[in-house]
DNA sequence: AGGCAGCTATACCGGTCGGTATAGGCGGGA
DNA sequence: TCCCGCCTATACCGACCGGTATAGCTGCCT
């Protein structure tokens, strides 16, 4: 009677800590970090909630751990992976992104990005977490200017810093249930291409 | 005792009513509303909570009520006549967005767009909080699209569902502390018009 | 003068928040 | 066999959550 969403999918293999993270990243993911209590998250994790202090010092010690796994599962072996696996002209990475995007919206279950409903959910700027995301933001940045620099842009960071713009737009557009968001957006950056004297 | 920051600037002019939703305005759009609990809420607006239940029959009441309160000041106070007074010709009012977006991003306590925090905060779809975000999405949507015909683009909506999707990307990118965002933004924006075949 | 509407203050409800204390179960290594 | 390290379960902490009940004050209308 405590607690009836205890044993839903209680991802039961593994180690205590791997239970945890990997709860947290579902739950986090699709909720954000405040809308989920730790006593939820211990519950679904199939864990005691000391064994969830023994790992971790604190609510926002898990957060910056899920934001972690995020960076790792979401932008390293999802979105850079699958960018490079889908063409081998830089240019036609860049594009790629939308297009993967696409389908990513088009998933029945699309929860948008955890990097940006982490990011607006914290007012204090200083504050751990949101320094975290700024970090994980750069990576994700990093990785443009380096394709942008492949492609021959003139200004990789000029136009990677564009694109971050319209791969944000769009997640959020999506998120407001602007299927189409993906689409439209590879048009746009097809012209940024375009300006920076590319062509796909 | 109880509250040490019940009568810190208590918004003390006005009716209960409006001290209520001038109070709302301001920690909500700084602060999410999940943030804001209503105890805080009626203690900083100086009002008795049964007061706040008289006028608003549950906290997302009040919610939604915020979120009109921020289209009539934000969107269309703000925004739409800031863009109509900046300049006669339509293209030079669409870019002339990004230039507003310049100096609202340098205010040294830029708190991002309300709009998007309520909405990435709540991740059911069929909420009505979220369906009335969308709603105030849209009414910026109409004002681009106007805007758009005004200025004689081949097709409006398409050239206004980017733009918007610039506008919000560039807003979260600020929000996360690149303060640049908004000139990025509008050279990007520059481009999409000369590939709708307008200048400037 | 009476009355009523609007507001205030205070206390309360069950439930949840992040975080801690305590005691016991269970398995592996010596 | 005994112990120790890891985990579990449960209860607890003060604070806060959204929402309600009750009683009293104040000012305006008649």
């Amino acid at each position: 009677m405590t607690m009836p969403s205890s044993r839903s999918v209680p991802s039961r293999s593994g180690d205590p800590r791997e239970r945890i993270e990997r709860t947290a990243y579902e739950l986090f993911s699709r909720h954000g970090t405040r809308a989920i209590g730790v006593d939820t998250l211990a519950g679904r994790a199939g864990v005691a909630k000391m064994t969830l202090y023994k790992h971790y010092r604190s609510k926002d010690d898990l957060v910056l751990a899920f934001l972690r796994r995020r960076e790792e599962l979401w932008t390293r072996t999802w979105l850079q992976n699958a960018v490079r696996d889908r063409s081998r002209k830089p240019a036609a990475r860049l594009l790629g992104i939308f297009e993967l995007f696409d389908s990513w919206f088009r998933k029945p279950d699309y929860e948008g990005c955890a990097f940006l409903k982490v990011l607006l959910e914290q007012s204090d700027p200083q504050h751990p977490v949101r320094t975290a995301v700024r970090g994980h933001l750069q990576a994700i940045r990093s990785l443009l200017v380096e394709l942008a620099a492949e492609a021959g842009a003139r200004h990789p960071a000029r136009l990677a810093q564009q694109w971050q713009m319209l791969m944000m737009g769009c997640i959020v557009a999506a998120y407001a249930g602007e299927r189409n968001a993906a689409r439209e957006a590879r048009k746009a950056g097809a012209f940024l291409l375009r300006a920076e004297g590319l062509r796909a």
